[in-house]
DNA sequence: CGTGATTCATCCGACGTGGATATATCCATA
DNA sequence: TATGGATATATCCACGTCGGATGAATCACG
C-alpha cells in the first residue's frame, strides 16, 4: 500500500505524466513512459498493472471505454482530478530539487 | 550493487546533492538531506551508511580528514569528480521530466 | 566520574520492482 | 477461414532496496 501524500511511486507519478495528455491504454502507456524518459525509466508489467489497479482503487484514475475502431482487449485509462492533484504535488516537489541543483551549479559542467 | 549508468538511486542522488556544495558526515548529511527536500526524503541510517560505503567503493566519494574542533568520530566525505558526473547527469535525467511536467501544464492548477 | 547524547555501523523485516509466465484474443496473411 | 505471430491483460515470484531497530564506542557536560 502506497505512502498517503509523501513522494509518489516513481512509476505511478510516471503513469500519471504520460496520461496528463491523452487516455492511453496499458501498454500503450508503457511505452509511451518508455520514450517521454528516452528509455530511462522502465515499466515491467508486474508493475504496471499493480499500479493500475491500485491507482483505480484509490481514485486517480478511471477505465474510460475505448476508443472506436481499436483492439477491444485494451482497457483505456483517464486521470482523474486527484490524479492530476497527486501528479502536480509531486512534479513541484522534483522542480524544487531541480532548482536547488541549478543553484549549486550541477548543471553545468562537460557539455555531454 | 548499483546499476551501472541507469537513474541514480535517490539515495545516492540526495547525498551527491548535499555534499555538492560543502564537505559534511554522515549525519549531516542525514539532516542537510532531510531539510533541503522540505523533509520529503528521509534517510535512515540503514540507507545511509550503506550507501556511503558503496559510493567510495565505487569512486563516487572519498573520505576527508575532519575539520579541526569537530567531533573525531565524524567521517567525512567529498564528492570526487565521478560523483558531480553522475549527480550531473541525473540532475539533468529529473530536468528533463520537469520539463515535461511544464510542457504539459501539469504544475498548474490550485495554488496550494 | 558518570550519565546522556552523538556517531558510526550492521542486521533484519517490509515492501516495491520487473521479469517470467499464463491465458486469451486480435490481426495479418495465405 | 485456418493458422501463426503479435498484442494485451494479469499474476506470481525472486531480488534488491529501504529505513527502523539495535549495538558499540566515544564524546560532552555537569
Amino acid at each position: 500500500m502506497p505512502r498517503p501524500s509523501a513522494p509518489l511511486l516513481p512509476p505511478v507519478f510516471h503513469i500519471l505524466l504520460a496520461l496528463s495528455s491523452e487516455d492511453l491504454h496499458g501498454l500503450g502507456i508503457a511505452t509511451a513512459v518508455e520514450d517521454a524518459s528516452g528509455g530511462t525509466v522502465e515499466l515491467g508489467p508486474g508493475t504496471l498493472y499493480r499500479s493500475l489497479k491500485e491507482m483505480v482503487r484509490q481514485g486517480a484514475l478511471i477505465e474510460v471505454s475505448s476508443p472506436q475502431g481499436t483492439d477491444p482487449r485494451r482497457k483505456y485509462y483517464r486521470s482523474t482530478d486527484l490524479g492530476r492533484e497527486l501528479l502536480r504535488e509531486e512534479a513541484a516537489r522534483l522542480a524544487r530539487i531541480v532548482d536547488l541543483a541549478r543553484e549549486r551549479k550541477v548543471l553545468e559542467g562537460p557539455t555531454s
